[in-house]
DNA sequence: CTTGATATTGACAATCATTTTCAACTACAT
DNA sequence: ATGTAGTTGAAAATGATTGTCAATATCAAG
């Protein structure tokens, strides 16, 4: 975690950006939730605490973040992007449950491999991918 | 293209729904489209010869056209759904170049059947999966 | 062919997520 | 301490999609 800030941080000087106490509260809260969160759902966990905060903050603080190497957008076709933690985390695929909402982290290396093939055997330069396998999980059945 | 408007038909009555100028006119500019089109895509091509429907119109029989099974949402993660066509074409996953947008269309069974392992090693039960490989392209390199 | 119940349409407003604008404010190198 | 340039929150703007509603069209039944 302080690794983490440490990080955004950097980047943010890296980037002639300022370091600010709101974009530290942002990131704060956001390492502290191990969920795939909206720009939304954050903007309400940031609001218990600091009343301050914009939502226009959180977006843009949210995109930094990104932008820091420090959070990857995941979408679960809702019309929102949503944002997971990058750092310390390995690349990861999801199943996500239509009926709960739930998601499973999963990883196969094999698929990894056979899909850098596919994509290099069409002169492809991969830059990252989405996988996520949507259905009906075990205890909603 | 004829089995497809009567699918469409067939659907709408089932659904106790009515089979009108704006929904035919929709779906055969839709079906002349071999492309990923997004509602307002569509919505400008059918303008080209009709003036009068509404982009509304255009979103509202996109939905039945899906629901239909004639059409799949693809997701590009650029905040708006696109459509492709799904009658007589085999499920397949895509390719997307970051600089010049255009799509690949591929298919690999070996990843398809590792992916539903995946899956029901995880006791989830299928619907359907999104997977997309973003990159450059040979061309745009 | 007329009718009538019901679905549909287009125009417009509303919504939701996200971005932009802008004047007041703050970080931070000097 | 100070000036420059980035940042903030509020509010408005945007883009995609959906809801509302009065006028209109479909289609089964008579």
């Amino acid at each position: 975690m302080n690794k983490e800030r440490e990080i955004f941080i950097r980047f943010l000087e890296k980037s002639g950006l300022k370091a600010t106490a709101q974009r530290a509260t942002v990131l704060d809260i956001f390492l502290k939730t191990e969920k795939h969160v909206s720009a939304d759902d954050l903007f309400s966990l940031v609001k218990k605490t600091n009343t301050e905060i914009g939502h226009a903050t959180v977006h843009r603080t949210l995109k930094l973040i990104k932008a820091a190497g420090l959070a990857r957008e995941v979408d679960f076709g809702e019309g929102k992007k949503r944002y997971e933690h990058l750092f310390g985390h390995k690349h990861h695929d999801h199943l996500v449950c239509l009926k709960c909402g739930k998601t499973i982290e999963v990883l196969d290396p094999k698929i990894e491999k056979l899909q850098a093939n596919l994509a290099s055997g069409h002169g492809f330069k991969v830059s990252h991918h989405r996988l996520e396998i949507l259905g009906i999980c075990k205890s909603c059945q």
